[in-house]
Order: structure tokens, then C-alpha cells, then sequence
DNA sequence: AGCCCTGCGTTCACATTTTGAACGCAGGGA
DNA sequence: TCCCTGCGTTCAAAATGTGAACGCAGGGCT
């Protein structure tokens, strides 16, 4: 995963909902729960995530993770650049499976028996 | 970088020319010459890629990494499997493509100032 | 012959990155 | 009161990746 593209996740998720554990961000991201942490730490230190408290609704003590103004600037900046790269992905992606169908099949007319 | 990936992108190198050095492989592949120096390992100990040494075309010594038929047989089934990997990508990269337009979209409908 | 230069494969100690078990803490229920 | 749970946090260990350095062998030079 790229730096941007975990950014990218992180600032989305925290965004569609602040009330999250490290543990469910770890899981939703596929890190283990200390590079959550690590990433999340960033943020807040960069000043884009501010940590509070909150009561669940259930009466239970949580964590509110919410995006500080210059963090949702940060995320568009990130949103764009991520997908920027996505889109050059896309096409390069298309080129190759191109080539990989013409390998196969060049392949299966020469060697054709398995 | 995938394990499929990588392999197939060895195999592919040395089926394209044999007469690589193990430098220029972890270039056109860019890794490091210790992992190119494994990933081939890898493949000459499983017996897809044989070794050997050759005159180069100017009298100079090198040495040949051949595919041997095991080998060609398994470049064609990792490059079907990295292929429908690859498709998999495509397709859901345009998913989040569109995901992520849509998203730009909308925070510059709400906050549309910056 | 001798000598040096180059490029080869190979090694391996190091740096980087990732992991997840373990800890202290605090609220809630029995 | 005492546990149980889930939280953030830590950090030693694992996994992964790196590239400088080594020995070796052929080619070109004097």
C-alpha cells in the first residue's frame, strides 16, 4: 500500500465515521493493529485528525477520531492525487492485459497440448 | 510485488532472453540484486529455469538461463493465474475510479471553495 | 608470461517495514 | 467488590528488501 493511498483510506474512514476502534480501522485497512496506530499517530500530529471523547450510544466509552478543517483539505489533496495515480494504474493495467491475452494465446497456438 | 507477479515476470525476461545478467534482471524488474539473485534461485532449484554458460557474441563469458519445458509449462499457468488476477484489478479499479470521481465531486459541490 | 580491468554470481550484515502479543487503563455489570 | 471487555499504546521479534563486498574468470594490454 502506498503512503497516499493508506492516507487516503484512513481520512475516508475516519470521515464516514469518527466513531472507530484502532482494531476496526486495522481490520478495514488489512494492517495490524500497530500500523493503524502508526498511521493514525501521524495524522493527528500532522494536525488533519483530532482525537476526543465521546459516549456510544449505549452508554460506553469510545474515541472520536474527527477530521480537523485542514484535514479535509488534506484528504481532497490526498483523494485527488490517489486518484490520479489510480487512473494511470487503470491504463497501464489495460495495456497489460492486452499483452498478457496475446501472450496466451500466441502461446496456445504454438505449444497448443497440455 | 506478488508472487505470481514476480515470477511471472522472470520467466517472461528469460524466456524473452536467456542471456540476461542477474543485475539486469533485478533492474527491469526493479528490485535488488539479492532478491532478483532469489527469485531465480527459486525457479532453477524447482527446476523451471536451467543454468548454464555460454560465449556471448563477442567471445565474452556469460551465463544462460533457460527455461526448461516444466518451466514453460508453468509460465503459462502463472500467467493465467496473474492474469485473472489482473482482471480482478481492473475491473474493481474502475469501480473505485468512479468511486472517487464521484467523491471529488461532491466535496466540491458542499465545499466548493478553496 | 604477467597484470589489471570488467562483469559475473553469490553472500550477508544491515535497514526497513510489519506484525501481533502484551500492558495499563477505564467503564459496566454481577 | 471483582471481573470482564474493549480501548490505545508499546515494542521485541519476524519478515522483507537492500546493496556493498567478495571470489572468480575471461580479455586486453605490455
Amino acid at each position: 500500500m502506498t503512503h497516499d493511498e493508506a492516507h487516503y483510506r484512513v481520512l475516508r474512514m475516519l470521515q464516514d465515521n469518527p466513531d472507530i476502534s484502532q482494531r476496526e480501522l486495522a481490520d478495514a485497512l488489512g494492517v495490524s493493529v500497530g500500523k493503524a496506530h502508526y498511521l493514525l499517530r501521524g495524522l493527528i500530529e500532522r494536525g488533519f485528525v483530532k482525537a476526543g471523547n465521546f459516549r456510544r450510544s449505549n452508554h460506553k466509552l469510545g474515541y472520536l477520531y474527527k477530521l480537523t478543517p485542514s484535514g479535509i483539505r488534506e484528504k481532497l489533496n490526498v483523494t485527488r492525487r490517489y486518484l490520479a495515480r489510480r487512473e494511470a494504474e487503470y491504463k497501464s493495467i489495460r495495456a497489460e492485459i492486452e499483452s498478457l491475452r496475446a501472450e496466451m494465446e500466441a502461446a496456445a497456438r504454438s505449444g497448443g497440448d497440455s
